[in-house]
DNA sequence: CGTCTATTTGAATGTACTCAAAAGCGGTGG
DNA sequence: CCACCGCTTTTGAGTACATTCAAATAGACG
């Protein structure tokens, strides 16, 4: 549950637990259905609890590009545009039916005010994916298309088979047809 | 001046300001000084108010691929590392002659508890900081090289030609031969 | 079962790399 | 002040890795 997972970091007195469960709204995205479609104001982060959630770019020549596979206990959203109110440039849609939490930016501020100690919790969590971002850069410099796809499976242990493998290769960036010949490769080493 | 920046998100009182001046140490890396070498715990968070540092990660085959240009006004520091007490993955060291504030763990957890208002300050550093990563990391996906180099240009506007070609392709992650040849088109159309 | 989409396979192409050599540039010492 | 040295950048030829396009196979879902 989420609650756990929050207070690996921070702890709760009981009445702070309530109020934050009063802040969050809870809902289903069924497979194929939309969290956020990019043009529009990013409004939540999600924290999905079961199912599994894909934030992508689309460029200029209709391509998507995935950024980040949401499975459960992940966090998700686009962060610049909820917290500047600008137009998402991600896109955010269920890859399975998918149980989420949602909270948007009111509702942050009202509980960072109630419960100072949750900046300490966003910020750690923040923290966190930001180390886990530049480790992607790095493997996106150093290392080769075998590599990053070993790394990936390490990374999302639950995902290779359970996602398509065309959005595997979307993340790593290369095209699925190398990543067919790729995946022989690999697997034939372990 | 680094309080300048700070005061851009926080807003902080005569004794507070003394406060934070009483945690940070400042020290000069000559050029080709490091700051961090890979294997150390990397004890400090950087702000450079003059010069240039770089942070990078040489991989198993000795070479060099950099993570993060840090001019003035800009942080640098292996997070990781600090936040765990881990040895570093990356070094960082000095492209200039550069004076840089220095930050230690428990010179930030003492300000953070006597100035709680430093969480919401670190958080958005960090927020940025990830939100500037993800691009980065949507950039490789999508983006060719070509318009990597030109999105480089328009993010360190003051580094192109302020430090070596082969430093600008290692963070682009390309060759230097490449990016030359690269340059040659891009120039062309600019 | 049949249809639609995903994955695999293969051939041809292109982008970026390696290696080697020439040219440019900056600093240092005679 | 200029000549030389070392390092960076450029240029070019050959190569390797990854892509595109096309077709065959396999899987998923109604």
């Amino acid at each position: 549950m989420i609650l756990a997972t929050v207070s690996k970091h921070i702890r709760l007195t009981a009445e702070e637990q309530t109020f934050w469960r009063g802040q969050m709204r809870q809902r289903t995205i069924t497979k194929g259905g939309f969290l956020l479609s990019a043009g529009e104001v990013g409004l939540y982060q999600a924290f999905v609890l079961k199912g599994c959630l894909r934030s992508y770019y689309t460029d200029a020549q209709g391509k998507e590009h995935i950024l980040q596979f949401a499975p459960e206990d992940w966090w998700t959203g686009d962060m610049a545009s909820q917290l500047r109110g600008t137009p998402a440039v991600l896109s955010i849609d269920a890859l399975e039916d998918t149980d989420v939490i949602l909270f948007d930016g009111p509702g942050r501020e009202r509980l960072l005010e109630r419960v100072p100690k949750f900046e300490r919790y966003f910020r750690i969590l923040i923290q966190n994916a930001f180390i886990a971002q530049q480790r992607r850069t790095l493997s996106n410099l150093s290392k080769t298309a075998e590599e990053r796809y070993a790394e990936f499976r390490k990374l999302y242990p639950s995902l290779d088979g359970r996602v398509a493998q065309k959005h595997i290769a979307s993340y790593l960036g290369m095209t699925p047809e190398f990543l067919s010949t790729v995946r022989k490769r690999v697997i034939a080493k372990s």
